[in-house]
DNA sequence: TCCATTGCTTGACAGTGTCAAGGCAGGTAA
DNA sequence: TTACCTGCCTTGACACTGTCAAGCAATGGA
C-alpha cells in the first residue's frame, strides 16, 4: 500500500484506477519526502501518467495532497482501534490504548502525521480530508465516553485534553524540542509515553 | 516590528540592515502567507533588495525561513514571561500563567507557531533557532522546578507534560480539529484554556 | 592611480502549478 | 461503413520558484 502504485497500462485501465494510483503515490511521497518535494508532477510521474492528469481528478495540488492524507488518518484509525480491542475491559486501560496506537502511528510515519494536521488543507468541513479526521475523533470519543470522569470533566473536555496531550507528545517528539536521551540502550519513547499517558488518568478516573 | 522593514537606501545602508530587513520581511511574510507562498524571492522583494540578494546573507531558503521563526520563538519567550511577571507568588499560579501567555501567542501569530514546530527547519542544535527554541524550553523548566510535583514526576517529566499539553491544545485548535463552538457571544477559548490547564493541575499539586 | 574586496544585481537554468489546446480511443447514430 | 460526440489523457505554454555564475559599483588600502 504504502510503495504507491502505477497505473498498469494494457489491462482494464479504467479511470478509477489512474485515480487510486494518483492517491497511492501521493501518500507513499508524502511519507518519503518533505513537504515541499511532494510536487504534483513528482506524484504524477510516480503513478506512471503525464505531468498534467492529475487536473482530471482533482482540482489542485492541496486536493491532492488532502486525500493522501485522508487516507493517513483512516491509517491511524486503524492503529488505534487494532491496540484497543487487544486491551481489556477496563475503561481507562482502553483510553491508554488508544492513544498508545496513536503515538504508535505517528511514530512510524511522522511526516504524514505532521502533515495532516498542516492548516490548509481541509477545505470544508464535507472534504474527504475532514470527514477522515472525523472518524479518528469518533473513535477517541467513544473511549473517553467509557471513563468514570471526575464531576466538571464533560466529554467534550475529555476528548480535547487526551487528543492534545498525545497530539502535543508526538509533534514535539518529531519537532526535535523534547529531548529524549537514549539512556543505556532502552528506547526510552514508550517508556516516557506510558509515563505521561499516566499522568493524565486524574482525569478519567478522578472518581 | 512584524510590518517587516525595507532597507532605506542612500542613508548608511550598511549589510547588517539588510540582513535585518530580510530577517523582519521573513517574519512577516510567514505570518501572512501560507508556507509555500512565502517564497525568497518574496521575501527580497519585500526587503527591497534584488531576489539573489538573500543567498549572500543565508546559505538557504530554509535558513531564511529558521531566522524568521527564531524571532518568533523570541517574541513567544516574551509572551510567557509577560504573563508569568503578571501573575503572584504561587508556583502552580505561575506555570498556569505561562501557558497562557504561550496559548495567546500561538493564537496571535499562528501560522508562525505552527511552522516554529515543523520538522526540518532546524539543521543543527547549535542554529539560532534551536538555541531561541532552548531559551523557550529554559522559561518552562524554571517554572515546573519552583511546583511541588508528587512523587514520580521528575522535573523533565514535568516539562513534557506541560508543553506537550498546551501545544497539542493550539495545535489542534489551529487545525481546526477541536471544534470549539461559540456559544451565546461569549469567546470558548480563554474558557476552554483555563479548563484544560486545570486538568494538569494534579501533576504539579498533586503533593 | 591601481588593485582587491565587499555587496549586491543581472541573467540563466531546471523545476514547479496551472491553464489551453489537441489527440485518441470507445460508443452512438445515420 | 461512415460521421460524430464524449471522456480521458497528453502536449505545450506561461509565470513563478530556488540556486548558481558572472559582473557591476563602491569602498578602502597602497
Amino acid at each position: 500500500m504504502l510503495a504507491g502504485g502505477a497505473v498498469k497500462k494494457g489491462e482494464g485501465s479504467r479511470p478509477d484506477d489512474v485515480r487510486a494510483a494518483l492517491v497511492a503515490a501521493a501518500a507513499a511521497l508524502i511519507e518519503e519526502l518533505p513537504e515541499s518535494r511532494v510536487s504534483l508532477r513528482a506524484v504524477a510521474r510516480r503513478a506512471g501518467v503525464s505531468h498534467a492528469a492529475p487536473a482530471h481528478y482533482v482540482p489542485s495540488r492541496a486536493d491532492l495532497m488532502a486525500a493522501g492524507l485522508a487516507e493517513g488518518f483512516d491509517a491511524l484509525t486503524a492503529s488505534m482501534l487494532e491496540r484497543r480491542d487487544a486491551a481489556g475491559d477496563d475503561p481507562w486501560d482502553r483510553l491508554k490504548a488508544i492513544g498508545l496506537g496513536y503515538i504508535a502511528f505517528a511514530l512510524e510515519r511522522p511526516r504524514t502525521y505532521m502533515m495532516m494536521f498542516q492548516p490548509g488543507y481541509v477545505t470544508s468541513p464535507d472534504s474527504v480530508l475532514a470527514r477522515a479526521g472525523d472518524r479518528c475523533r469518533d473513535v477517541l470519543t467513544l473511549a473517553v465516553a467509557e471513563t468514570r470522569r471526575p464531576i466538571g470533566v464533560d466529554q467534550g473536555l475529555g476528548v480535547a485534553f487526551a487528543w492534545m496531550t498525545v497530539h502535543g507528545f508526538v509533534s514535539l517528539l518529531t519537532s526535535g524540542m523534547l529531548d529524549c536521551d537514549p539512556a543505556e540502550g532502552v528506547d526510552p519513547i514508550p517508556e516516557l509515553a506510558d509515563r505521561l499517558l499516566s499522568l493524565m488518568r486524574p482525569a478519567y478516573e478522578g472518581g
